[in-house]
DNA sequence: CTTTGGTGGTAAGTATGCTTACTAATTAGC
DNA sequence: GCTAATTAGTAAGCATACTTACCACCAAAG
């Protein structure tokens, strides 16, 4: 029983319903580790790792957020004490940020359980499936970045 | 120069940006258009033409939304005079819905401009290659569909 | 050195989306 | 026919995400 068939037609429709079952399937797995992670919260992580000196708007480029939603998501990471907020040494208006202690165990932690998890979002594709679903999608949004 | 070579293989990235991308696209045609609907107004006005008896929770369980989030969307799309809410005559919790005269004559013109913009969603890639990828999303779906 | 433009961060407002909890009403079980 | 389990809708709370507007600050232009 097909939903629309209009509708189901509709990419912007299916990358909606795509991204519910996605975040559902993170949500859930993290839930069932014992782990209250979301998967922004986790992008956000994962990012400080690998480029610690980001401030707040470097952030939010490097992972695709606007500038006013990275500010929640810090608070929320700042507030669980995952992160550290220290102000710029040149800039007085940027906060530079950087994992904790904690943060940085944490992430060690989730990264197995979010490795696992990732099959799941697509489940019925075969891995060549879902390689050339993950190569279409990369391609659009490669086109997008180009763009700008 | 790719974002993060391990978020980028991530479905679950991959599919969030595309999510970011796909509702711009709309809201950026439909404010050229001088229209103000978001994606999620414009699939429960489609949805309501094509299955006028719905009340709210099936009106939600067909676009794939939540029933709370859905109470939302129905008092938006009230308050702008789009739909119509009336008491069920067998079950007195529910209400059905419908499109007003005033819904019904902003859908068929909003119908050219989500049509044309569908393309601008998925840049970039060939129609064969559309295709395949919206196959491949239309399958990851499905198979969550059929296990509930 | 000052004015002007751009940038970092926040605040407020709007719109999804979810969960949990609640009320009211219906249905199923006995 | 009454109780128990479901269901429709709402409310409250949390977490994205966006826009616009604003303040503080930096940087370039004269």
């Amino acid at each position: 029983m097909p939903v629309d068939p209009s509708l189901s037609e509709m990419p912007g429709h299916l990358i909606r319903r795509l991204q519910q079952q996605s975040v559902g399937v993170f949500q859930e797995r993290m839930k069932e580790a014992g782990y209250d992670i979301t998967s922004v919260q986790f992008a956000a992580l994962d990012t400080l790792q690998r480029y610690p000196h980001l401030d707040q708007t470097g952030l939010a480029r490097r992972i695709g957020y606007d500038r006013a939603t990275i500010g929640g998501v810090v608070r929320r990471l700042l507030n669980k004490g995952l992160i550290l907020r220290t102000p710029d040494d040149q800039d007085r208006r940027a906060f530079r940020l950087a994992l904790s202690a904690d943060g940085l165990a944490l992430l060690e932690k989730l990264r197995p359980v979010v490795n696992s998890l990732q099959e799941e979002i697509l489940p019925s594709l075969t891995s060549e499936e879902r390689s050339v679903l993950i190569g279409l999608m990369k391609q659009a949004l490669l086109a997008k970045q180009n763009a700008e």
